[in-house]
DNA sequence: AATGAATGAGGCTTCATTCAT
DNA sequence: TATGAATGAAGCCTCATTCAT
């Protein structure tokens, strides 16, 4: 709320941060030069003495996003299946901490909000299940994961589950029975029945 | 595109559908007084003589999309695990018929439209989750499931699952390995694994 | 200044004369959306239920200035002098009576403002200035003008005539001497001086 | 672009250049104080370091323009009509040379922007407008002129002729046409054939 | 003398909604 | 019930100008 000045680089940061804190928290439509201004503590036009325009600071808030999804990333592990499940339940964390972020990555309205830049978001995602699918892959090849199993049907369920959670608790249900490590155990119990033999 | 008088109720609905087609078709931003009335051949104006204002017409149209997606529901079959492949492989198929709509469900643009009444949008969500969970519970009560999965964690996975594909839709990637039968092979046999010894 | 409803042919109409109005009498950076409207009688963004945008209402300008320009046009005359004599006294006669209208024509401003289209008020200059030309050439041709006179020098110093009376209208001065009948009469004695012989 | 301090009135000309460049090169909607401190190598601020505000530095730009218009002025001559031919020529070759800067004269953009001093725009072309009065008074007076022709008249074609060969310009036409010598010879023929007798 | 962030006033444009016809 | 002009409130963005540094 500081209504000192402050170099460019500096309120680019905190616009980016506000950009992302309202999309996430009151949504897309409440994402206005004003509304922005009033959370930075400066005159909606001076926004963009720092942003060309509006698409510029939803690039930004979604580059802002992606720093704060892939914080820790990727995950060090031998193990396919271990790294998957650092992965995994750390997101399944953040989701809990920090539900509205998350969502922010399937957001349609930020999305829309991208405009020519959309890909950004996309490739958010994209990032994460590229992941899953390489440990799930790697596991299966070591024998770990029963092979009838399709890896692409396995990435989808286990990206799946983490955005059915995100869902969930923007719904506001479900929260109490989304301990990351029972929902980790229910899975790998599962991923990996069929191998012992 | 007649522009002749019609009943009201026969408008709401005509309104109601074109709504939903322009949601889902060209997002919320262009959901308009005008392009409304563009769509259902009549002019913008008169639009608010069949719905008190534009979240009533959102409304309307998430009324509308709960038909869509519980057609023929719920699928009748006495076991459970059956019950549930009927649903699931329908609604796979049905994310890839007509992503847009289903996406239209998790839309937080088509969430954020309907204003106060946004709870209309989640209990679609909510009522496709139940049943899932349903069919799970009694799998498991008969002993189809291993009951070491927790079942909130498997309904997770399995709404997630429809979730992922129809994000995945969305961006574009993973139209090819959808085939909806071959992932539920994968989910039923990670389910019934460990319960067959 | 009514401010009842009107058909939007009628508030075209009334836009465009506005508009016409403004640019000549205050200047282009003028005319925007709230003096339209007050000129007009409605609000500034009703005017953009008649207008796309800005641009088109400057070309919906521009048309009306050409229709007032080529009202009665082209004279008809046998003979070619008569015809430009009929021209020129004719638009002298304008710029005296509407000088600024006149002067629009000429107006960078209003060939900024209409941006893409700026043809259009070249285009309305150049029909004067091809019409001009070709009186000069016929006249030449039947001998009437003498042949060492470059038809293309002339026709530059009819229109620059013009256009230097319109300037000095503007600029407050000249305003008693230019009688067009007179200013007609010089040129035509200069024109046909050389082909007596 | 040195960032190092200047003496105002080194920095005054320098505005005042770029002023002149970018209204007759980009059009006064680009005269901004972001662009004349990029022309200039300074920060936009610190343009009013040096003018009270825009209008005084398109009063320079008046100034600067008035200076290059005037360079060598008047061309001495005894002769009336050589005095004339010389203004002529020269004037005429400066407008191929360098349109733009000539039509800024007749700019009402310029003269807008100049506000209250408009004036200073139209001195300029009174001055040239007196001495080629001067010219043709003083020629008819020793009978180098036919005396039916209203020295008035004449300086209105004479002054006239120029504006329009720019305005040609402006437009992309008449390019090739305009030899100065050839325009400048029709004239003189035309003016001094009644005279010869 | 220089910087560049901040302001505030405006300008264009869109849109839900109203209301005279 | 229908029309479509009108309104008013935003929203985005630009720019002359100020002022703390």
């Amino acid at each position: 709320m500081s209504t000192a000045r402050r170099p460019t680089e500096e309120r680019r940061q905190q616009i980016a941060e506000a950009a992302l804190r309202i999309i996430s928290g009151k949504g897309v439509h409440r994402l206005t030069a004003q509304e922005l201004g009033r959370e930075v503590g400066i005159a909606d036009g001076t926004i963009f003495r720092h942003f060309k325009d509006k698409a510029e600071i939803v690039r930004a808030a979604i580059a802002h996003l992606e720093g704060v999804l892939f914080e820790q990333f990727p995950p060090q592990a031998e193990d396919p299946l271990e790294r998957l499940r650092l992965f995994f339940v750390g997101r399944l964390t953040l989701v809990q901490r920090m539900p509205s972020v998350f969502l922010a990555a399937f957001s349609d309205r930020l999305e829309e909000a991208a405009g020519e830049d959309a890909g950004a978001v996309r490739s958010i995602i994209e990032r994460s299940q590229a992941f899953v699918r390489q440990c799930l892959t790697e596991a299966q090849e070591r024998g770990q994961i029963d092979r009838r199993l399709s890896p692409d049907a396995l990435t989808l369920m286990v990206v799946g589950t983490l955005q059915a959670a995100a869902f969930g608790h923007r719904r506001g249900a479900l929260k109490s029975q989304l301990d990351p490590t029972t929902v980790w155990q229910t899975i790998e119990i599962m991923l990996t029945l069929g191998a012992k033999k």
